[in-house]
DNA sequence: TACTTGACAAAAG
DNA sequence: CCTTTTGCCAAGT
């Protein structure tokens, strides 16, 4: 099934929080995005700050949002200070992420690019 | 209503 | 490659 059309920028009955979260667990296991890739798949490209922020109000619930695979541009985990318990360092190898020093060495070819992988409207 | 917060991004030096 | 600066804007207070 095609993604919710809930995710839809102009349907404002969802909050920006919840289209995040429902992108975030699209994300197939073994592979990463960025805060900005989300952002623009939203349709708010100059929203990219308001992606991790709405994963830390998940309050890094890997099990229903895989926030672990949201990465900034350089593919650095920056938000591993917000993981209280497994660092997202570990949770990404544990998928086959080589990530060396908080920073994902292959970050070029496990991108997954919403806008690409699920098309854009 | 007004001000503050940020798990970012891009550009400049 | 590194640091600093600037633009961003939804949500919380």
């Amino acid at each position: 099934m095609p993604v919710d059309k809930r995710l839809h920028p102009d349907d404002k009955t969802v909050s920006f929080f919840e289209m995040v979260h429902q992108v975030v667990q699209l994300i197939p296991s073994g592979r990463v995005t960025s805060y900005g890739a989300i952002a623009r798949y939203l349709g708010a490209a100059r929203s990219s700050r308001m992606v991790g922020w709405a994963l830390n109000s998940s309050k890094t619930n890997i099990d229903r949002i895989p926030a672990h695979r949201v990465v900034n541009r350089k593919g650095m985990l920056t938000g591993n200070v917000h993981f209280k318990g497994i660092p997202m360092e570990q949770l990404l190898q544990q998928e086959g992420v080589s990530v060396t020093d908080l920073k994902i060495d292959n970050f070029n070819e496990v991108f997954w690019d919403p806008s690409e992988e699920l098309g854009l409207d």
